[in-house]
DNA sequence: CTGAAAGCGCTAACAG
DNA sequence: CTGTTAGCGCTTTCAG
């Protein structure tokens, strides 16, 4: 264990400058020395230590963090494959961790991070984020993108879905079955991707002509057990459609509806936010808006290396679209 | 940017001995110099360099590999949460690289990761990983963990599912149904879980009196395009149950299924290994054994830190139990 | 309680 | 084509 490179370089009969040059291929080496030098690295064992290298290069670590809250994403290997694939490609890695949508875990995970060097970083803010993290992320001067929740943040390149527009969307659908008592389980306080989600609802609403009514939108918290105690509530107030603004709030209120001997969507038509690769196979098939996480993390990983390439480019703000996946769980016949 | 200790040295009006003290709590410093020196860390941004002190501390970087294939692990999220939240404990952080189940891939990753002076590596080895990942490993000393897919390596600690008696029991089950054509959708040659459940599937049949015809047994290469095209062979070969070895496999076989327009479990029952969230919202509501990847996950890096910790005690291999949750699809009524 | 100085393992001028 | 050597940013004896 632990074989130096000057270990290398003494059974090589050769200095350690050459050593390193061979290994990082810097300058050109006779062919002769090249082999002795690569024996020698294997006969000793030799493992390459690119933290010191990248000490002594003054460079970065070769590597991003990606910071997130895995419990609550469901899509967390569409989103890390693309990620991860270009990283790759670059010979870099990924550091992943887990902000548990809290504030305090978040900036410490940050912290974590810039001092271990990596080269940038990939955020999914947590509600809070705006406090402590972002500032800190700023005066860093790191490359860094912020993903899916969408901040009022002007030096940050970003990159979500279009909440607004589809969400609307799922409420024009639900109106033209003649649907107006159309209720919301809203996803948790604080989060962009919820207020925006409410404010599609919304538009959607008033577009269609319908009075929106307090009274059925109710919060859900983004998880499932939360929505089922809300469709709970909603349900004293007779809607006859619902919208689960998340998948984990889908699943709490098809439970809930399942346990309470409601039948969807002839008792109650549903249609929410998050497809999945089950959608189809639901009873009764879910109509959804589907998110392109695959596209969100690739453009998350291109907008960061566009920005480690040229720091001084305006920020941008990408949403990619999100389309509505038509079942039967919304009344449309099978 | 790149402030050094010096620097805080140099504002503080101290020596860097005493900065790098202060901040490491690593020897009694009068408070008003402390004082003076957490000053001077604000007042010049500095940010300790994890890299540099590990280097001079000749320690590891608080870091850990995980190397998995994210593809074709939906549980990702349930695997990774215990392991992060244990590192974290420790102030470690993970370094997550996906194998894309290619021999070659995954090879480069370890070497990756041990070259960034990970401090462990938690693998889910592909198949072909014995070959070279596997010895380079072992030869490097480093705490290592396989998951998930348990092989034939005696120095290695290792925790996965229990596969074989699960999958038998699926069959138990079947049998008591009265069936006696039981097809098996085998998962891709060359992993250990799927030679294990095919196993399992070996021995249900075999203790119910059933006979093993290989023509009811068709490899689906564990993803969902291959299984839909191993259910249309099984298909013509009359079974009245079919068990899809995984989860991505259980959507290929149901839907080739319902587009035949054939229903589960009228014109066949399944009944499979993987279990999640919405397994009970399928319609049929679906029975499978649900593998216990948090406790997966939990073991897996249980047993890391005890290998860091005492590096001679005997390798383990641990089995977590799976169990087959009922529901309808393999004809038990709702 | 504090400082000087010798490394940690590697890179990159600079000088042959 | 190759070797010497001064760092990279930090830790840690050792000597006050």
């Amino acid at each position: 264990m632990n074989v130096r490179m000057s270990d290398v370089a003494k059974t090589a009969g050769v200095s350690v400058s050459t050593v390193s040059h061979v290994i990082n291929g810097t300058r050109v080496v006779e062919p002769a020395t090249v082999q002795r030098v690569n024996e020698a690295i294997h006969r000793t064992g030799y493992r390459h230590n690119r933290l010191a290298s990248a000490l002594a290069r003054g460079v970065g670590t070769q590597s991003v963090g990606v910071a997130l809250s895995a419990q609550s994403n469901p899509y967390l290997a569409d989103l890390v494959t693309p990620i991860e694939a270009a990283l790759t490609r670059h010979g870099s890695l990924m550091l992943l961790g887990e902000t548990h949508e809290d504030a305090a875990a978040e900036y410490r995970l940050i912290n974590a991070l810039l001092d271990r060097r990596v080269d940038g970083i990939i955020l999914a803010p947590s509600p809070g984020a705006a406090d402590q993290t972002l500032p800190m992320l700023a005066s860093s001067g790191l490359p860094v993108v912020l993903l899916d929740r969408i901040m009022d943040a002007e030096h940050f390149d970003q990159v979500g879905s279009d909440n607004v527009e589809p969400m609307a969307g799922i409420v024009d659908h639900l109106a033209q079955h003649g649907h107006t008592r159309i209720a919301l389980v809203a996803g948790m306080a604080g989060l962009s991707t919820s207020v925006e989600r409410e404010e599609g609802y919304r538009r959607g609403m008033r577009r269609n002509g319908l009075e929106v009514e307090p009274e059925l939108i109710v919060e859900g918290g983004s998880a499932a057990g939360e929505a089922a105690r809300a469709m709970e509530q909603l349900w004293s107030r007779r809607p006859t459609a619902v919208i689960p603004a998340n998948n984990y709030m889908t699943v709490g209120v098809l439970r809930w509806l399942r346990q309470a001997g409601l039948v969807v969507p002839r008792d109650v038509a549903l249609a929410g936010f998050d497809d999945f690769e089950w959608s189809a196979l639901i009873d009764p098939p879910l109509t959804a808006v589907a998110q392109n996480w695959t596209a969100i993390g690739q453009r998350a990983i291109d907008m960061l290396t566009d920005r480690m390439a040229s720091p001084d480019r305006p920020f941008r703000t990408e949403r990619i679209v999100a389309s509505l996946m038509v079942r039967q769980s919304c009344g449309c016949p099978g």
